[in-house]
RNA sequence: UGGGCCGUCGUCUAAUGGUAGGACCCUGGCCUUUGACGCCAGUUGUAGAGGUUCGAAUCCUCUCGGCCCAGCCA
C-alpha cells in the first residue's frame, strides 16, 4: 500500500519540490508559507492554498508559516485577523510558533530601500499619481523616465527620510525602482516600492507614515523567514522577476516562487469584492451566510474540515484555468457526511397521519439504529402513538407509475416502526388533503412482516405528541448560472442571484432525540440530507437547524421526466 | 497587436517518447427497513495543421482559442 502511494504521481509543484529535495537545495529543508492580506474573510479558494502550503510542509517534513501580509494599513484590519485564525485552525492546521506578519519586517524593509537608494537602484519621484500613470506607457508602448529619476541618491535619501518622517501629504512622492522603462513587462517599468499613507496600521499604529509596497514586501518577507518555495496564484507570475531583482540586488537569500491556477467554482462568486457586495447589498445575512463560500459560511452550513481537505487533494494543483463543478464539493462533502453522521428523522413537510386501529393514547418506544456505517453509534428509541406526521411528499392521491409511496389503499413500512395501509383521505373545503386515516398491522412492530409480505416503500415519520417543532432552513445554490461571472452579454453576477437560495421552514416536526441537537454536531435527517444546528441563530433559543446538502433522490429524477 | 501563462472526456485531473487512465456529473442494472449508501456496467476526450520518430497528448514549427498585466491594492 506504501509502495502505491509513493507511486501516485505527484502535481507539478510536489514534483519540483521532491526533486529540489533529492538534489539537496536549501539542504533538503521544505519551508512553506500561507499569507493572507487581513482585509477580508477567508473563503474556499483561500482553503486550497491553506492545504497546499500546510499540506506541503506536512509531506515532507517542512514547515509552513502563517503570515499576514499586512502592508495597507487602510484596508486591514485585527477582526480578519482574527477570523483568518479562527478559520485556518478550524481546517485542521496548526502554524506553531510560526505566526508573523510582514509589519514586523516594516525596519527591515525600510533598511533595505536605504541600500537600494545609496547603490543608486531606487530613487523618490516627484511626479504625481496621474503623471506616473501617464509616464507608465501602455502595454504596447514603451514607457518614458521620470524627470527625477537621476536625482542624486543623497537628495533622494534625504526625501525618502523625510516622507517617514510624516513632513509631506500623501501622494507627494513615492519610492521607485530603477529598474527598465521600455521593459515589456510592466512591473520591471520602475515600479513603486513605497508611497505616503497617513494611516493607522493595525499592529504598528501610527509609528510608520509610509508603506511598502506588495512588491517591495513579499519576496523580502519570504526571503527573512527563508521559505524556500514560495506557492502563489498565477497572477503574481508576471512580478516574479522583480521579487528576484530586489533579492539579487539585495544580496539576500532567494526563495523560489512558484504559480499555481486560483479556485474557480461553478455557481458562486470567489472574489472578495464580489463577496463583501453580496453582503452590503443585503443579498446574503453576512460574510457567514450559511450560503456564502467562504469558510465561515460553509462551516456554518455544515461543511466538515475533513470535506473540504478532501475536496482540495481531490481537485489537484495545476496552472490551467478552470472551474469546479461545485458538485464535487458536495460529494466530498456527502462522502464525509454519510460515514460520521448520526441518522434521525425529522418531517419537513408534515401530514397528519391517524393510525385508527392503534390504541388511544398509549405509546411505546422503537429501536432505530444510529448510523448504519458506524456500528458504535449505537442504537436509539423513538416514539410512536396513534397520531403521526409523515411528509407531505410522501402521499399522492392519485399516484404515478413509479410511485412507491402511500397511496389510499396501498400499504408502506414506517422505518423502524409498522407497516401501514392508507384507508381514507380527509380534505377540506378547498379539496387539499389534511389528514390521512391508516390502520396498522402489529405484526409488522419493528418492519418486517411476518408472512414475509413486502412494500415498495420505506418512509419516515415522528409521532406527534412527542415530536419537537422547529425552524428548519434550507440552502440552494446562490446562483442558477454555472458561470455567474463574466457573462457573455456583460451582464452583472448579481442579475444570476438564485431567489430560491433560501427557504425557511418554521413547522417541522423532529424526533424528540433532536432537542438535545447542539452546533457542530451533524445529522442526517433520513430521506433528505444533512443538517446542523445553525450556530448563529440558535443563540437564547431554540435551535434552529439548516441543510446542509440533500441526498441523492431518484424519485426527484423521475419525477422531473 | 508588448510581456507572462495555459489548451487531454460535460467538469476536474493522470499518463514526463511506448495500451489515453481515474474522479465528479450523467445513463442503465443489482442490492436495500433511507428511491440514501454500496456494487456492476456504459457514453464521452488529446484545439487544428504540418514536421521529427519504429512509435507523439508528450519534442519542433505554424495556426486557432482562453486567462493575466497599464493600483501610490494584494
Amino acid at each position: 500500500m506504501e509502495q502505491e502511494s509513493n507511486k501516485k504521481s505527484l502535481d507539478f509543484i510536489r514534483a519540483i519540490i521532491a526533486e529540489d529535495i533529492a538534489n539537496n537545495k536549501n539542504e533538503g529543508r521544505v519551508a512553506t508559507r500561507f499569507p493572507p492580506e487581513p482585509n477580508g474573510y477567508l473563503h474556499i479558494g483561500h482553503a486550497k492554498s491553506i492545504c497546499l502550503n500546510f499540506g506541503v510542509a506536512e509531506e515532507f517534513g517542512g514547515t509552513c508559516n502563517l503570515r499576514f501580509d499586512d502592508t495597507n494599513p487602510t484596508k486591514e484590519d485585527t477582526e480578519y485577523v482574527e477570523s483568518i485564525m479562527e478559520d485556518v485552525k478550524w481546517l485542521g492546521y496548526d502554524w506553531g510558533e510560526r505566526l508573523y506578519y510582514a509589519s514586523d519586517y516594516f525596519q527591515n524593509l525600510y533598511d533595505f530601500a536605504v541600500m537600494l537608494i545609496k547603490g543608486e537602484k531606487a530613487y523618490v519621484d516627484s511626479l504625481n499619481a496621474d503623471e506616473i500613470r501617464e509616464y507608465r506607457g501602455t502595454l504596447s508602448e514603451p514607457g518614458r523616465e521620470s524627470p527625477f529619476r537621476e536625482r542624486s541618491a543623497k537628495e533622494s535619501l534625504d526625501l525618502f527620510e523625510r516622507m517617514k518622517e510624516g513632513e509631506f501629504e500623501e501622494g507627494a512622492h513615492v519610492l521607485r525602482a530603477k529598474i527598465d522603462m521600455s521593459s515589456g513587462n510592466l512591473n520591471m517599468r520602475d515600479p513603486i516600492m513605497y508611497r505616503i499613507l497617513k494611516q493607522s496600521h493595525h499592529r504598528t499604529g501610527d509609528t510608520w507614515s509610509i508603506y511598502p509596497m506588495y512588491d517591495f514586501a513579499h519576496g523580502q518577507s519570504d526571503s527573512l523567514e527563508e521559505i524556500t518555495h514560495s506557492l502563489c496564484t498565477l497572477e503574481f507570475a508576471d512580478p516574479r522577476p522583480l521579487y528576484d531583482w530586489f533579492t539579487e540586488q539585495l544580496g539576500i537569500y532567494a526563495q523560489r516562487q512558484i504559480e499555481f491556477a486560483r479556485l474557480n467554482l461553478s455557481y458562486t462568486v470567489l472574489s472578495k469584492r464580489k463577496l463583501m457586495q453580496l453582503v452590503q447589498d443585503g443579498h446574503v445575512s453576512s460574510w457567514d451566510d450559511p450560503r456564502m463560500p467562504t469558510v465561515s459560511g460553509l462551516r456554518r452550513r455544515g461543511y466538515t474540515p475533513v470535506a473540504i481537505r478532501s475536496f482540495c487533494e481531490k481537485i489537484g494543483v495545476t496552472k490551467q484555468d478552470s472551474v469546479i463543478d461545485v458538485a464535487l464539493l458536495e460529494h466530498a462533502l456527502k462522502e464525509d457526511l454519510n460515514k460520521s453522521a448520526l441518522r434521525v428523522m425529522g418531517v419537513l413537510n408534515p401530514l397528519k397521519v391517524v393510525i385508527t386501529n392503534y390504541p388511544g393514547d398509549s405509546s411505546e418506544e422503537l429501536d432505530a439504529v444510529n448510523n448504519p456505517e458506524d456500528e458504535s453509534a449505537g442504537k436509539r428509541k423513538v416514539p410512536f402513538s396513534k397520531e403521526l406526521y409523515i411528509e407531505r411528499d410522501d402521499f399522492m392521491e392519485e399516484p404515478p407509475k413509479k410511485f412507491y409511496r402511500l397511496s389510499l389503499g396501498r400499504e408502506v413500512r414506517l422505518r423502524y416502526a409498522y407497516f401501514i395501509t392508507c384507508t381514507d383521505v380527509i380534505k377540506n373545503e378547498d379539496g387539499e388533503v389534511t389528514e390521512l386515516h391508516c390502520t396498522y398491522d402489529p405484526q409488522t412492530r419493528g418492519g418486517n412482516s411476518p408472512d414475509g409480505r413486502k412494500v415498495k416503500a420505506t418512509i419516515h415519520w415522528v409521532s406527534a405528541k412527542h415530536s419537537i417543532k422547529r425552524e428548519v432552513r434550507l440552502y440552494d445554490r446562490l446562483f442558477t448560472v454555472a458561470e455567474p461571472e463574466g457573462d457573455k452579454e456583460g451582464k452583472d453576477f448579481t442579475e444570476f442571484l438564485n431567489p430560491q437560495s433560501l427557504t425557511v421552514l418554521k413547522d417541522c416536526y423532529l424526533e424528540p432525540s433532536l432537542a438535545d441537537a447542539t452546533p457542530g454536531v451533524n445529522y442526517q435527517f433520513e430521506r433528505l440530507g444533512y443538517f446542523t444546528v445553525d450556530t448563529i441563530s440558535s443563540k437564547n433559543t431554540k435551535p434552529v437547524f439548516n441543510r446542509t446538502v440533500t441526498l441523492r433522490d431518484a424519485w426527484a429524477k423521475v419525477k422531473g421526466k
